[in-house]
RNA sequence: GGAGGGGUUCCCGAGUGGCCAAAGGGAGCAGACUGUAAAUCUGCCGUCGUAGACUUCGGAGGUUCGAAUCCUCCCCCCUCCA
């Protein structure tokens, strides 16, 4: 078994905050002597589930407890998923069907279980034991808490003060996530950041059950493709974790030295020795890897865990090509002309989606970004009349290649 | 309910009658240099086949030879007072 003092380092790696540190350091010890696993918690919302990277840094953390031999909860929130958490902006969340609910729990699965280990890991559904929850029980596990402490929550804070609404019932979200780690009587839990005070509620109702409050760890919102906002679709900044092998190898390849360094922390199953060679790299220090290659390895790493290795050798290969030797990829998307008449070349390119407009073929041929064959076209006003198959290409990576159809 | 401030192109933000397709910055795109990194430099950055034209400054009207800029009505946001 790993001694505590080495859990605790992979356990601190890339985490926010962990409440309280050497609590949880005698649980491990506790647990290292009696040989029973800790009870690691995590929930999530049964809402229809499109995960991306970012998401994956908690499952992530989870994946390494499980490493250490604990016993991974992935707790399915279909109850409190009827309430919605109270992000204050979100307005009321349509109630799911049941049906519904297992559904999503079934895509959650699917992609969740690409990192956890499914047999190790133990699935749960808070109706379980809030589903029996009667009127009297819910008022007894509100009588628990405060509206002075609910208050201490910085979002509720904000809008009580601002004089926004908050609805009695986003009170109870906290409450009864609190009331899931008195039920499963767990030992740590993990959330987001955002999720800290929900997860302090666990503790302090565990502690009136006369139950050892839970550790809390909190993971950090991972910044998106710009380095600089947080992984979100709707900034467009993302890797999700469907996307094809292609994609994810190129857009991990595209980021930054510095995003690199924080990915490897965050999604990387490196261990603390491959990470400190990828830093010295970086910093060009005596010894590290070098970047690039750093680079591909972490490229390979997450498309390989999202579809298999082989699909990461291949993206690896095609990007090779494609960008080291230059080389046009096959799988580029097929468009048809008819044969005979020729055809301006701007029109092409905005035909064919390269670009936006004609306006912009023209800029781009004059920029020299535009190539035919992979000859450069210089003159914005060529005719193209070819009857054979040609490729288009705009810039570095936009591609098509054009097929003249005999009518 | 009262008083005031504002809504400008993807974002921030200048512009108060023609010199405005609209300063500046950011983002983005392209080129150079590279490692599809960073930093840097250069160019582009409304649409229409190189011109001239057309559409754009919250919405609808109006004044004017000419309106993002002036007038009227409407919609939305913010601040202060009650």
């Amino acid at each position: 078994m790993v001694s505590v003092q080495e859990q605790m380092a992979v356990i601190r790696r890339g985490a926010v905050e962990i409440l309280v540190e050497a609590e949880l350091e005698e649980k491990l010890q506790a647990a290292a002597r009696t040989g029973k696993p800790l009870k690691i918690k995590a929930g999530f919302d049964p809402t229809a589930p499109d995960l991306h990277l970012g998401h994956t840094v908690l499952i992530q953390k989870l994946k390494q407890f499980q490493e250490l031999g604990h016993e991974v909860i992935f707790l399915i929130g279909d109850f409190t998923g009827m309430i919605g958490d109270p992000t204050g902006k979100s307005e009321t969340r349509k109630p799911l069907t049941r049906e519904q609910v297992l559904q999503n729990a079934e895509t959650y699965k699917e992609q969740v279980f690409k990192i956890l280990d499914p047999a190790r890991t133990r699935v749960v559904f808070n109706s379980e034991w809030l589903g029996p929850m009667n009127a009297a029980g819910l008022i007894q596990l509100a009588a628990r808490y405060t509206v002075a402490r609910m208050l201490e929550r910085d979002d509720f804070h904000k809008r009580f003060t601002s004089q926004q609404p908050i609805a009695i019932h986003e009170f109870l979200y906290p409450l009864i996530q609190g009331y899931d780690s008195v039920a499963l009587q767990s030992d740590v839990e993990l959330g987001g950041t955002d999720q800290k005070f929900n997860l302090l509620v666990g503790r302090e109702l565990q502690r009136q059950e006369g139950q050892r409050p839970q550790t809390v760890l909190t993971t950090p919102l991972l910044e998106g493709l710009d380095g600089v906002n947080k992984m979100s679709k709707s900034l467009g900044n993302y890797i999700g974790i469907t996307e094809p092998a292609k994609e994810i190898y190129g857009k991990v390849m595209s980021i930054s030295d510095t995003l690199m360094l924080r990915y490897y922390e965050l999604l990387s199953d490196i261990d603390l020795v491959g990470l400190r060679r990828v830093q010295d790299g970086v910093e060009g220090d005596a010894g590290g890897a070098h970047p690039m290659e750093s680079k591909k390895a972490l490229a390979r790493e997450l498309v390989g865990r999202f579809h298999g290795p082989g699909a990461a050798r291949q993206a690896e290969e095609e990007f090779v090509l494609q960008f080291r030797q230059k080389e046009i990829p096959d799988d580029i998307p097929l468009i048809e002309f008819s044969a005979g008449q020729p055809v301006w070349i701007c029109r092409l390119l905005a035909e064919t989606g390269l670009v936006a407009s004609n306006g912009e073929a023209r800029r781009l041929i004059q920029q020299g970004g535009v190539k035919l064959d992979g000859e450069k076209v210089t003159d914005p006003d060529l005719e193209v009349a070819i009857s054979a198959a040609v490729v288009l290409q705009a810039g570095k990576r936009r591609f098509a290649r054009i097929i003249f159809k005999q009518n």
